[in-house]
DNA sequence: TAGATTGTTAATCGATTAACAATC
DNA sequence: TAGATTGTTAATCGATTAACAATC
C-alpha cells in the first residue's frame, strides 16, 4: 500500500531495543506481556509502545497483550534478521579483528566473507578461517562475491579514501567506525559508530552531574 | 545562576560532532565560520547551530561569524576535554584490547590507568605498558586510585555483576559494551555502546532503501 | 458478561526552523 | 555607514503522552 508512511527513525532505533527485552523475556518463559507491564520494564511510556508497534502493524490483541514469541518474530523480521546480508572488514587492525572475532553478528544474519588491509605482516593470516587479503584484491573480489555491508575499521586518514572505493564497487552499506562523517556521491546507507563522541558524551555528563573532575596537566 | 535551564541530551550529543568539524576547520587554516557555512557543510539548518551553541553562551560576533579556534576550545571545555578521566578496562578481550591501545582517547583526557579480566593466559600481560589484573584485585586498586570511568567489555553474562560491582565501588561512569541495558542502585552515568543495536538498525536501513535482501538460509 | 488492554485519535510537549531586531 | 550575521523570540513541526472507544 502506498498509504503507509516513512517510520522515523527514532521509532526504528528503538526497534533492537524491543528486540532484546523480549528475547529476555523469552529466555525468562514469559509468554505475554502487556504495554504496560514492558513499559515499566524499559522505562518507557506505554503509550509509546504501541504507538511504536503500531507503525508496523497492530500485533496484540485487546484485553490480552503481546505474545511475546510472535511480537519477537514480527520485530526480527522488520529488522531483517532473517535476511542474510554479506559483510567485509576493512582494516584488520585491533577494533577490525575485534568486530570479526564477534559471534554475535553472525547470529544476526550477518555473514563475514572478507577481510582487507595493507599489512603485509598479517595478510594471508587467517581470522575466523577467513584469510585477510589485500585491499587492492577488493576490485576483485568484489567481482565475484556479492555483498552488502563494509565495516571500515580502517585508520581516519584512510577512510574516505576507502569508503569511495567500496561505494564505488557497489556495496550499499557502510558501517563506519571513523571519527568523522563520509560523504559520498553514491547511494549508500552509512551508519557510523562514533566511540569517540559517545566517550565525550559520557565525559561531559559525569562532569555535570558530579561536578569536579580533575584538570588534565598540562604537556602530559 | 540557577537560571539556566538544562540542556537536552540531543543538543549534547551534537556537541562532538561540532567540535569534529571545528578541527577540521582548523586543520584546514580557516580562522573564521559564519553559522550558515557551518551549516552548509554539516547539513544542519543555521538556526539549530546558532540555538545549540546559544545554549552555552554567545560565542559569535554579529556581522563576523565565530572565530574557529575559539569556538573549538570552548566546545572543548564544555565536553571536558580539558579534563582527565581516569579509566579502567574490565574485560580484556578483542574489544578490550581494540580500545585498550586506540590512542585518541588519551588524547581527550581518557587516561587508561588499569585493565582486568580474569583469563589466567593473559593476566601479567601489557597493553600499552598496563598489567593485566585479575578482576579480584580490583577492590585493592581502586582503594589505592581514583577512577572515573569503568569501560566494560565483558562478556554478555557477567556484565550486570561487573557493574555491579564497580558501581559498589564508587566509579561513577560506566561505557557499556554489552547489548543491554544496565539497571544499577547506585547514583552512575552510564553510557552505552550497542554495536548490535547499530548493526540491526543498518541492516533495516539497507532493506528498506534497496529492498530485496537475500533470505538467511535455514540452519547455516 | 466484566475486566483488561489494545489500536487510534486527540492533546501536549519539546525540538527544530524561521524571522528579525540588535549590533559588530 | 552599509552589509553581514549573531542572539533571541516566535512559529512550526514532529514526537511523545493521554484518553478512550473498540474488542478480545
Amino acid at each position: 500500500m502506498n498509504s503507509k508512511k516513512k517510520v522515523s527513525i527514532a521509532v526504528i532505533r528503538r526497534l533492537p531495543r524491543y528486540y532484546r527485552y523480549l528475547s529476555d523475556l523469552l529466555k525468562m518463559d514469559i509468554t505475554r506481556i502487556s504495554s504496560k507491564e514492558l513499559s515499566a520494564r524499559m522505562g518507557i511510556t506505554a503509550s509509546q509502545i504501541r504507538q511504536d508497534l503500531n507503525c508496523f502493524g497492530g500485533f496484540g490483541q485487546q484485553g490480552y497483550g503481546y505474545n511475546v514469541e510472535y511480537l519477537y518474530n514480527e520485530i526480527g523480521k522488520i529488522l531483517g534478521v532473517d535476511k542474510k546480508f554479506n559483510t567485509i572488514i576493512i582494516g584488520a587492525g585491533n577494533m577490525g579483528q575485534a568486530l570479526a572475532n564477534y559471534g554475535n553478528f553472525e547470529k544476526r544474519g550477518y555473514h563475514l566473507v572478507g577481510i582487507f588491509d595493507v599489512n603485509p605482516k598479517i595478510i594471508g593470516k587467517k581470522i575466523k578461517n577467513i584469510e585477510i587479503m589485500h585491499i587492492d584484491k577488493i576490485e576483485e573480489f568484489l567481482k565475484e562475491n556479492k555483498v552488502d555491508i563494509a565495516i571500515l575499521t580502517v585508520p581516519y586518514e584512510h577512510t574516505p579514501e576507502v569508503a569511495d572505493r567500496v561505494a564505488r564497487l557497489g556495496i550499499k552499506g557502510l558501517w563506519n567506525f571513523s571519527p568523522m562523517d563520509l560523504k559520498l556521491p553514491y547511494d549508500v546507507v552509512i551508519e557510523n559508530v562514533h566511540l569517540s563522541d559517545s566517550l565525550m558524551v559520557l565525559g561531559y555528563r559525569l562532569k555535570e552531574k558530579f561536578g569536579r573532575v580533575e584538570d588534565k596537566t598540562q604537556n602530559e
